[in-house]
DNA sequence: TGACAATATCCGGTTATCCGGTTATAAAAA
DNA sequence: TTTTTATAACCGGATAACCGGATATTGTCA
């Protein structure tokens, strides 16, 4: 059970459980969209990327400089209930819908600046 | 989502799943059948058993010089999905089957000496 | 009471995880 | 080509997790 066990270990950080949780409300974010509503560090955002991209979990999508992130669960699949169940229990947290409010408050000031372009990335 | 991050850190540990797997099978279960069953030691069994047993997940009845745990969550509460969810994820796993054998094995084996008596732990 | 059996906890050692800071890579722009 | 920007990979250091063996605790029985 080695496997499953892995899996659940991917789930057991916070950072990561936020992240999961990003992208189940945005479905496509880059890196430094990441960093942005989380506050964090461009090498912790992208460290837990590649954690997950090598799990499985998300996919990337190349965009000129930037990497564009996703998760990358077949519909139906085990995953896929099982990403359900998460987004159940995240739902109930006060924290998660402040999350929620950051992001949405992130975008919309994303798509000011340059609303033409594909992004605008005021990075730190 | 600190709580929620340390929920899933409780699954991540491949022995303390094969102790949930177990609880579900069998409903109650004393250290010293996690021990044999999953042939670990009595320290291993006992800690992992308390660490569960402190997160809510498990409660204990003592039984002479038995301590028996089983699982503690409430039917159709949040707890219980994940735990079926869980129950789910494991079960399709060939290692799972194979220790469901060893258990039903073990109880066999522990039932034929003083069956009159509560229990006969022939540990070590 | 003393001896014993099952379990819980403590001790130390090893390994895994997480982090910030730094450096390397890759694509765009100048 | 050189520079800039976004991202990935690497490098110690701090912390936490996990383990086996030893010891302490608790209940039972003679």
């Amino acid at each position: 059970m080695k496997n499953e066990a892995r899996l659940f270990k991917s789930l057991a950080d916070e950072t990561r459980l936020k992240i999961f949780w990003l992208l189940m409300l945005k479905e496509e974010l880059c890196v430094c969209d990441i960093m942005g509503v989380l506050g964090i560090t461009q090498s912790k955002a992208s460290r837990h990327l590649r954690y997950l991209y090598h799990l499985g979990w998300v996919t990337d999508r190349r965009e000129g400089v930037w990497m564009n992130y996703s998760l990358s669960v077949a519909p139906d699949s085990p995953e896929d209930k099982q990403l359900k169940l998460l987004a159940d229990i995240l739902s109930s947290s006060p924290e998660a819908q402040a999350l929620k409010d950051r992001l949405e408050q992130w975008l919309a000031g994303k798509g000011q600046n340059k609303e033409g372009s594909a992004a605008a990335c005021q990075c730190s």
